[in-house]
DNA sequence: GCTACAAGTTAACCTTGGCTAAAATACTGT
DNA sequence: ACAGTATTTTAGCCAAGGTTAACTTGTAGC
């Protein structure tokens, strides 16, 4: 079944009486020029490509900050998924030297990994506070983060973080 | 080469002077426990595998309602993908009953399409005026909201939408 | 009504990210 | 030290989403 079809969202939303959309905002339903659009998608994809990894060193820095070593049956329990798919996964991530670790050993992070790591971090760091200050539960923040952090912007990054600090100022 | 490594963030902002993350916050940092993780990422995976899909229907509906028909090479040229890609998605729409046509003709949407089109309609339109309500540039903020829609829950949505009325009444 | 060009489809290939099952290596306890 | 268990890797499978190149179908113009 696809998730649509459980997902009740059309009935609620649809006509509402508080649709107060500005004007200005209308325009959003025109389509944007072509060449536009396909940047808008291309921009996506590009991102496909690399959140799987950022997810995976983010991962291994974070069990190595917090349980010391990172272990590919860890990493396979706290992503879900098979510790084949880690292997074969851990493989490119050495061959895009991201990751080193000597066959049957635990994994460490190259100088490229852990920038990517720390950025990774913080991007997610910054989006999830963003949420949680915008008011949304913590246990749907942390999913939502998981899924947005990385198709968010380096503006719209900054925006979130201006937001959170004057909220989190206000309620402290 | 990757893309975080021509995005200058990291000096930017580590160890910011600015740093007035609360306390109840800190707890960000701890590794929440396998399994709920697990299910962080398995939601996010399960995202992904509607995505494209989900695009497709929205372009579609969009091409429709804007231009009439909808026709493959629009959909080629709009997602910046070529017309045997789409050719070959399509094929996997029409299996999932979500688009219909005739060989070498122009597409339509099943019931079943339209609804997820309209869902995802209204669910990218919320997200891109809640970033132009948050103060983000309107060309980054299509293209982020393309990305994020997807995994923006119902929970978030709502909110989002609440906040994009507070502030459009504000400045009104 | 035929010819030429545009649009759509099919075939053959690639990479990624899953899986299971089996083999190789490392670790631990007696 | 070595037997048994736990971990890691490898091999072989699959589907999705891309590609190019070749083929089919549709449509306009003369």
């Amino acid at each position: 079944m696809l998730p649509y079809e459980h997902f009740g969202y059309i009935g609620a939303m649809t006509d509402s009486p508080n649709d107060v959309t500005p004007d200005r905002l209308r325009k959003a339903d025109a389509l944007p020029p072509s060449d536009q659009h396909a940047q808008q998608y291309a921009a996506v994809r590009n991102a496909h490509e690399t959140e799987l990894l950022e997810d995976y060193v983010e991962l291994i820095a974070d069990l190595l900050e917090h349980q010391g070593e990172a272990r590919s049956t860890d990493i396979a329990a706290r992503m879900g998924v098979s510790q084949a798919t880690v292997s074969k996964t851990v493989t490119r991530l050495k061959s895009l030297g991201l990751v080193s670790s000597k066959p049957y050993r635990s994994l460490f992070l190259t100088e490229k990994g852990e920038a990517m790591a720390a950025m990774s971090h913080q991007r997610h760091a910054i989006v999830l506070q963003f949420l949680r200050a915008l008011g949304v539960n913590d246990r749907t923040a942390r999913i939502d983060a998981e899924g947005m952090e990385h198709h968010v912007s380096q503006e719209t990054l900054e925006i979130m973080q201006r937001y959170t600090r004057e909220q989190g100022g206000r309620d402290a």
